[in-house]
DNA sequence: CCGACTCTGTCAACTTGCCGACATTCTTCC
DNA sequence: GGAAGAATGTCGGCAAGTTGACAGAGTCGG
């Protein structure tokens, strides 16, 4: 990829909109490319950082995994995200393992030149600080859905996230996920069974708040489910 | 409180113990000093932010709360600990309730100072970074705790964090949770009825791992819970 | 030292969600 | 178009934890 496209491609981000077109440029130019085969590990807990990681194309999957194999969905993210932040920041391992969902395209800002960028430029820490809060209200957020919530207004909280998300309107106003999102899957973000997601997903098409059609989601009734979060039974 | 013993208050705690003098001193010149009583609330959840807190005496009592009183137990500040730094970060509302646990002194470092102090010193940022950082850490164990661990292990995890916390090891070697603990306490930590903690205490205490003592628990073999939590049955 | 209050142990009935099993149904790829 | 594989629907038995109730034990302030 060229420089001028590399800096189109971080400017573009979510991240990193907000900078003065001087220091994307910077950015740009510590940046090395790097390309993950479906399914490939970038990294693993416990892994030391390498560096900070922006995803150019396909998706990568953070999740935790326990030694018998279960495993819990934490993020999936897009073109445009950043992440490994965490490590770079207090010098410790990885807190999540990260696997290429599709074949796909990173940066890679090393540890040492990212440093370097940092100290130099004092005026990114705000910015990454910003970052980090929202984590951390995000993690917040959801240990109260799992201490205070039914399982069923879990499951809504979580629709309506990944539509925030992933979501395409549709002609007549419904929002579809665009994701492969097996029963499975959504399962593995919740911590609950394939069965009982199939149950309460069913029990939302019944109510016609929802659409389900084989390993998409589409939010009818977006309202419904934002007063079944709330508590409306 | 004098300026002197200020410096000296704030040069000890865990967060800025490692600042040059410089630096803690000019922190202290910030600082106002504010009372609370036993149970005030020093703000609440979605709160404007007034500014970054440090506790000098008492208790604070960090919690999560439904409108159907139902609460969930984040954090307990003893003296020497800051907090209140997200809001200050990302300027959004308070994340939590903040209420004090007996009569409690703190300092209060009001939010325009603690920028145009930040903004005069970018040396700070690292050091909140490892905090924020630090915090996050946390928020994902507790997840991944609810997400793969039975109810028994996560109780001997939250056991032995506050062994970390707060213990005083004793003279046979064991160490007491210097806190006032019912077990509804620990209840609203873990999210588990009072009845559950209670079976399982017993349970933990009949294998000679922990002594109860009215409000209080002793652990005797932290090696024991540690491998409950590791999922050695 | 006594009464009020807090804390704890225990039980039974109930609810939620898990797990294993099995039958369908849909998609994909030759 | 026909496997083969992936995803889904559904059931029954089971395990964990809740709720409500009640009794007993411990603590603390007057």
């Amino acid at each position: 990829m060229s420089t001028p496209e590399l800096h189109q491609a971080i400017a573009a981000s979510e991240w990193f909109r907000e900078l003065p077109a001087e220091l994307v440029s910077q950015l740009a130019a510590l940046a090395q490319q790097r390309h993950l085969a479906d399914g490939a590990l970038l990294f693993a807990k416990g892994d030391a950082a390498d560096g900070l990681y922006g995803l150019l194309s396909g998706r990568v999957r953070i999740s935790a995994t326990t030694r018998d194999g279960r495993d819990l969905l934490v993020n999936l993210f897009e073109p445009g995200d950043w992440f490994g932040e965490i490590s770079m920041f207090d010098g410790l391992p990885r807190t999540h393992d990260a696997r290429a969902v599709g074949a796909s395209e990173l940066l890679l800002i090393p540890r040492a030149r990212f440093h370097a960028l940092l100290a130099a430029q004092p005026v990114l820490y705000p910015h990454f600080m910003r970052m980090l809060c929202r984590k951390l209200r995000r993690s917040f957020a959801w240990i109260e859905y799992i201490a205070f919530l039914p399982m069923s207004a879990r499951l809504a909280a979580r629709l309506l996230e990944l539509a925030q998300d992933y979501g395409e309107t549709q002609a007549d106003g419904s929002v579809l996920i665009a994701l492969h999102l097996p029963q499975e899957e959504l399962g593995r973000m919740l911590s609950v069974s394939r069965q009982t997601v199939s149950k309460e997903l069913n029990a939302l098409e019944a109510r016609g708040w929802i659409r389900l059609d084989y390993g998409r989601v589409l939010i009818r009734q977006p309202e419904a489910l934002e007063a079944l979060v709330r508590g409306a039974a």
